[in-house]
DNA sequence: ACCTAAGCGAGACGGTACGTCTCGTCTTGCG
DNA sequence: CGCAAGACGAGACGTACCGTCTCGCTTAGGT
């Protein structure tokens, strides 16, 4: 955004501003990157995006608010694949989860996200909100590998796709999601070995 | 009395006064009962321990650190049993893990330091040393289980106890912690199954 | 540059409070007397007037300015009368002069005004300011007399009026303004002495 | 001074150490020299001595006191001459008095102590009493003319030293002291003129 | 030779001011 | 009416200095 574009900005009348709402997400996230989210006051986006804080306020009433804008606009599709057997789809699912993860800010931007959720309920209900989307997409994996005959009698679905999930969580909030883990491949056979157990196809 | 409380906490000389300590780190404890992670400033733990700010920061230089402090005074033992059979293990300990949650302010107080730690190394520190304490613990549950022939043979118990940690945490990070909760005994019933299906000695 | 002068049109903002001024300068006065200038700190102006720190440092960036403020408010116009003999007119001077500083809160004020000078770029430029104007108005005293054949004829009303500033400077960064002061009486008489010996008209 | 003396400094018993006095008042001095007054505090002064804060405050109870100590190692005598006639002898003690003044930190030590004097009352029993003996000393160019027969009857000679006196200061505080003055020399002229004229030996 | 008393460096302590920053609200005038 | 600009009250930030205190030491001078 240069300046020109920022002083032509004034206003469209008695609606939201589109170019406000890309000069303000665009402050909040480069300031998110150069700064950290300690950075991302809403005075400094104010400042930054060249906007005035009653619009900021307008828009975004908490800086949480700001967060999951930025988020909202960043957050990617994870390419899934359930060719089998389980045990390569899931290390599948963890490296290119980890993956994206490592990409900036979208990894960061997600543990602030579950950081200020423990604070804010705006910031809990969308985190909640994308949790559960990621859920029921790695839920796939199971039921493919289901379909196939490759799961154990006792499988639920859901409750082996949240255990993947907070596995997969409880990784990045411990700042484990470096690549080429060793300790990840033990872990997805550990898992693997544990949902597929007793059943007819196991590791056919 | 107050008097020689005063008179004792006047000082000690040149060395840190353990009356200080504890008037700060009560100070943090009932200002994060009363008005949560936003009113525990430096500022307001000062006033209400009758310290000065340089004192606070000479020994507690961030925030953080006053949360570490409390938490680290109040973080508690967890009565571990393993009778068998896993499940049922299994389920005490989360229900123990999660009643000790419940007690204000032992539940908030660690989700606040897995918060922070997403930010500041200190916390990060702090938590992840915890975190494995935690783990090693709970990784008995297993160990005693094996003992007894009931888990299956692919098992690892530290993944095992990795993965129940796991779960936990996301239960925490999530608000879903309450008693008598029919999901938690379905979680726990299909991760024993997991572990056990096929050994011997499952559910003997 | 256009561009500037673009932008500078496009909105002006919000104006100055002028209730918040008097507020902040009451303040300044009421803490000035009350507890003298050690008293006179930005936070304790800012608590008695209910301003914001903020908005004391962005109009009065340091306690010199306060002090200013409050003085440019306060000083006082000095009547000076000429009707002579000089000497007469030149006691009068000293006396309505000494009669202001005398009271409360002028002569404290000047002094703290020259004080501060000493160290404060800002502070010696008001004070200067304003004693060039002192000395101006004092040497009309001289130029009457001159006007009267009062003065010897090597007088120069300029340095004439630069003597008897520094002398009533003197007498207050000393501590010796008191009223009816004889040595006050035999100074002036000295003082006029020298100006008008071998006048054609002195003492007429 | 180096580490190894400071360190040597410890103690001589039960009686005031010249070691550590010497220290305190070189740190005093140089802290003023680098930092100007506002860098004279007692803790950096206690720092750069390598003394205990309670040993400075034991001997110099304010930072006025330290200024004190400072300015009386350091003040210096004035030659005075008197060989006349007067206006030479007032033009040699100015511009010595001026030349004393610029030297660092000489002159900006006398200021401060006059600015300090305006608030403490140690500092102005000190200022006052050097100030009269500078006085009393100045008289003596006023005593000599008198006895060289160059003096008007009119003059005292004390009001005499106390205007000239008081025309220095004002130039000191004013910031006037520069060399070289054309204005200097006028005003001494114009004082002399006042204070001879009509004497049977001016001039001679 | 011992004892007492004071001075010493060191530095923790309760306070409080510093000057800056952010918060969220409000006001002003342009488009 | 939305907008940029920005003043405002409130108050936290982290640093610095204030003056007081205790600590453990060193040493002078009296016993």
């Amino acid at each position: 955004m240069t300046d020109s574009e920022a002083r032509s900005r004034a206003s469209i009348g008695a609606r939201r501003s589109p170019a406000t709402e890309k000069a303000v997400l665009d402050a909040a996230e480069s300031l998110l990157a150069e700064t950290g989210y300690s950075g991302l006051s809403m005075d400094a986006v104010a400042r930054r995006a060249r906007a005035s804080k009653a619009t900021v306020y307008r828009w975004w009433p908490t800086r949480a608010h700001l967060l999951i804008g930025v988020y909202d606009r960043r957050k990617a599709q994870l390419a899934m694949r359930q060719s089998g057997p389980l045990e390569t789809d899931l290390l599948d699912f963890f490296e290119a989860l980890f993956g994206l993860w490592r990409q900036k800010p979208l990894g960061d931007l997600f543990r602030l996200l579950i950081a200020e959720a423990q604070f804010n309920p705006d910031a809990m209900a969308a985190m909640t909100q994308y949790a559960a989307e990621r859920t029921r997409q790695t839920e796939t994996i199971f039921t493919a590998a289901a379909a196939r005959g490759e799961l154990a009698p006792h499988v639920d679905t859901a409750a082996a796709a949240e255990v993947a999930v907070a596995l997969a969580w409880n990784h990045l909030l411990t700042n484990r999601i470096a690549p080429e883990d060793e300790d990840l491949r033990a872990m997805v056979s550990h898992l693997a070995a544990g949902f597929t157990c007793g059943a007819k196809g196991a590791a056919a």
